[in-house]
DNA sequence: AAGCATAATGAACGCGTGTACATTATTTTT
DNA sequence: AAAAATAATGTACACGCGTTCATTATGCTT
């Protein structure tokens, strides 16, 4: 790689001029089918390959799509299934695409300013995972709202500000869960929540109220627990709710980390998931289908969900996308054998 | 984000030339105090951020560090412990430094290419995940080690080739797991591996047979299996190792995924994990521990490996770096609840 | 065959920065 | 105080590409 091979040395071989050789690469203008095969034979020949960065300094974009992920003390945000899954979605189709991938660690405890990625010419739109309802969140996407900059926030919704968003049906996910535990009978269902930080958690929430409240069922206020989506916090709050089991039949969790912590907690205190009570979890991450007995959980496309995130991101830099975006994707219940409990 | 706020403006704003705002903002050359302080008072000023890709043009390097991510056909790669530990880790050292992530998935059935990402001047180094013996994936490493561009392996070794290497005692890790399991009076001990296609896979076999020998046990050639890392495919062997699980006391599978395959896969059998059998896993991933009984397994320190990797990559551009790099890391066994089976 | 429209190509420049070299201001040496 | 050394700043250009504008070749019309 001494010497990289430039448009110079290709026009010098193919006889013509450097704007022809950028032409003929390029598609554009009209060029004599001799001339371009003499250029392109002679890009051949010397294995020519177009200095990406000349590029995209002379086109003024840099090509990239940055992708923020969260950082959580003592966590790997990446080896959670959510995200892992939407960023796989996401790359799947940003390698069709021209654009690359750049992933940018959102450092713990610093301000976040996006805008300076987009000032610095380092990336020409981006994609913004597990964004929370804090103010300085908040107004870090105003930030860039204001600044008309393309972005997208994918499974957090807004209400108040419209920012571009992919969610999925939380709401009716959640309220299919519950309901799903009501028709199998049970009418005594806790609930595990994750952080409030996220609109995803309240979605549950409120579903969670509604479909019991639908049922004629009126939601007991201590049954209600807050987790914050890990297994340990799961564990943790088997402990609180331990001495409710005799009363519950059921409980909800808003993931399946939180599940499985639950199942494992209660099981060290004599309690059997699918014998002294059901448990459904949330996302049918891979680890659902791993323990046993299997859990039973909401279907969430994460990796659809990263798809059309990028998807959405190209159209908007090609400027295809007028108004605002607001797509949530449907969820769907995926049975497993954690909420077979026999209804005495 | 109309009109971006260029070198010039502060220049002028400044009352200076621009070779000094660059001077200033570079840390280079004497510059008297005051100026300085007249630059990087205007530069606030105006809220300038240099243009990152007029910067990357200028020094002829992207500033990007490529990670390679391999793709299988109908797995989200990153979704695995394996793939998004490392990666983490490689992000976390990234972090620190000035150089940013691009993450390139491999696409899949192509003929691999990585020295176009240098020739497009789109990467300065690169971190291959997931390389294979194959003949291709070889071919393409030794290209880029003969165009002596910087790149780094991880968690895959070639003996024949001298390319820099980030690893893990995979040997003493496998025969750690299998002498424990004969220190606890199995001897009668099943290995499922994984595919041939990794370097990983070859020697924890080596130890296997090693540590058995050792212990004055001859491998029997029939009890050893090969999966492709997956957890069907663990699942799918149980189905083959159930007929010896008579004779069998133990099982090392080469990852917990697999493990956790058979520990299903056995279970529907009608054979119990820590109880009919013993079970060991590898790579110790989040999974381990979620999975009844919990999973003993060898702990890779995958994170750490791919900080590593990113630091050995940084300190190569700044050629720091003159001697081969082969760095294994030691694995350590993680003792759980899967290995309890009373002997008979 | 002259005039004109259009196709095809070349020449020249800008993108925003880093930096080698030239120039001027300041300090040190004698 | 003059000369020399050094500090501080400015000028000019390169980096490799896309692209506008100018120019030349080609084909078409009358």
């Amino acid at each position: 790689m001494n010497t990289l091979v430039k448009r110079s040395d290709v026009a010098k071989l193919a006889g013509v001029s450097e704007a022809t050789v950028s032409r003929v690469l390029n598609n554009v203008g009209p060029i004599r089918e001799e001339t371009k095969n003499k250029v392109l034979q002679a890009a051949k020949a010397l294995n020519y390959q177009p200095n990406s960065i000349a590029q995209c300094f002379a086109r003024g974009k840099s090509g990239n799509i940055g992708v923020i992920v969260p950082s959580f003390p003592k966590v790997h945000m990446l080896s959670t299934y959510y995200f892992s899954e939407i960023l796989s979605g996401i790359g799947r189709r940003l390698g069709e695409s021209n654009y690359s991938l750049l992933l940018v660690f959102q450092p713990p405890d610093q301000p976040k300013n996006y805008v300076q990625l987009f000032q610095s010419q380092k990336i020409d739109g981006c994609i913004i995972l597990g964004a929370k309802n804090h103010e300085s969140d908040k107004e870090a996407l105003i930030h860039l709202h204001h600044l008309d900059l393309p972005f997208i926030v994918v499974n957090q919704t807004y209400l108040d500000y419209p920012f571009h968003t992919i969610d999925a049906e939380h709401y009716e996910g959640s309220y299919k869960a519950v309901s799903y535990l009501i028709n199998k009978g049970f009418r005594n269902i806790a609930f595990v929540n994750g952080s409030n930080d996220f609109s995803n958690s309240s979605e549950r929430f409120a579903a969670y109220k509604d479909a019991l409240k639908k049922a004629g069922i009126e939601p007991m206020e201590n049954w209600i627990f807050q987790g914050n989506y890990s297994r340990s916090s799961g564990i943790k709050i088997a402990k609180e709710i331990a001495p409710l089991i005799p009363q519950l039949d059921a409980i909800f969790a808003a993931n399946d980390r939180m599940a499985i912590g639950l199942m494992q907690g209660l099981s060290e205190l004599g309690y059997k998931v699918g014998k002294d009570f059901a448990l459904i979890g949330y996302d049918d991450s891979d680890i659902a289908s791993m323990v046993n007995p299997p859990l039973t959980s909401v279907k969430v496309p994460l990796f659809d969900m990263g798809k059309i995130a990028a998807e959405k991101i190209i159209q908007m830099l090609n400027h295809e996308i007028t108004e605002q975006i607001h797509i949530r994707l449907p969820v769907t219940l995926k049975e497993r054998a954690s909420c077979c409990k026999q209804i005495t």
